[in-house]
DNA sequence: TGTACATCAGTGAACGCGCGTTCACTGATGTAC
DNA sequence: TGTACATCAGTGAACGCGCGTTCACTGATGTAC
């Protein structure tokens, strides 16, 4: 049956939404397009009246994820007090929190080994979501030119991605507390009081 | 037909062997009990007389991925000059040879994320390895006491796994070249030189 | 030493299952008249 | 305004394929006599 117009936009976006979470929840492989479906009430056939293949469904929700993620850090930065936004930042990417949510969390931390396993041609798609993402936290970085702070960045980013992955590979709750509070100490001195 | 005894010890060892490398090379889910034993040669129906399930070779290929690579680290510790240990460990991780070969790299950077999802009895087994492969790195962290060396150990680890896995998700070999370089100078400044 | 037999690593077929993708079909809506 | 028809999002069955696991079978070796 033919559908209302503007259907089509809020189902793709519906599947983008499922497939990004479940994805990072669950894994890219563990998660078929059957799943991403049934997940939103629909039947896997539909999958292909929206995305040409799994590989563009995968790229467009990487992009998905890296953009809601960008969003949940701009605000935690402008909830923060003047002077307070990249320790915002650290706090709220290295929080048990982020720990125990990755379907809503960073996607690096999630996928990026599975990111790192694609073929170049989408790993350069993905680049640029990565990118983006980059620029809009790039402000709120130490560092007095933007060459400082992109330094700042490609420093301090990839390490909260390590320590986050690192504390979720551990069975023992309060261990990973501890891995996460040592890390936040640590990065807040280091990339924050540091560089006053 | 029956085999000469000791025999069965090689198999085994063969199918671990294999099934490390080829996971870190292509992650866990993609790498079949299948195509590991046809790998060495043998058909898949015999995996179990190895082992008990899956699961069982998977926490088994990762404690043998965190002993190779406890090897190589202790290797490069012991090749460089008197005070360098740490610096020589540090190079030899954030490394383009290391970036292009997961296959017999570090495993957290290549199946971490997939581990952070396994059950937490899973997880549990793979810690003891991890713990392991940690107090085999420990004596060369920087830090008067134990607990120092622990906290260096519990930074600078993760962190390097987080840039080596941002590296690897660039298209470009240049930027990953520059990406590991800067992480290099950094950590070996601040982990080594900063702390004597 | 020679012979009979038990062992068991590895084979190959089978199990139910989910994968990504294709496709003929449905039928309520939007459009043309 | 009312009617006829084209559109196309979503369905459900089918495709070949590989998954993890089980199991009856094979047959060269090690062992018991």
């Amino acid at each position: 049956m033919r559908y209302p117009a503007q259907r089509k936009v809020e189902t793709k976006a519906r599947i983008l939404s499922a497939a990004s979470r479940m994805f990072r929840e669950g894994g890219a492989e563990s998660n078929g397009i059957g799943s991403i479906m049934k997940k939103i009430g629909l039947t896997k056939g539909g999958f292909y009246r929206h995305f040409e293949s799994r590989d563009q469904l995968y790229v467009e929700a990487v992009d998905l994820a890296f953009s809601e993620m960008g969003d949940r850090m701009l605000e935690a930065a402008k909830r923060a007090r003047k002077g307070h936004e990249l320790e915002a930042m650290i706090r709220l990417y290295l929080s048990m929190d982020h720990l125990n949510s990755p379907a809503a969390g960073c996607v690096i931390s999630t996928l990026g080994s599975d990111i790192a396993r694609q073929p170049v041609a989408i790993r350069r798609q993905i680049n640029r979501s990565m990118r983006a993402y980059r620029d809009r936290l790039l402000p709120y970085m130490s560092g007095k030119t933007l060459e400082e702070k992109a330094a700042t960045y490609s420093l301090l980013y990839p390490s909260m991605v390590g320590v986050l992955i690192a504390a979720r590979t551990l069975g023992d709750p309060a261990a990973q507390e501890t891995m996460l509070a040592n890390a936040r100490d640590s990065f807040i001195e280091r990339y924050v009081r540091g560089t006053r």
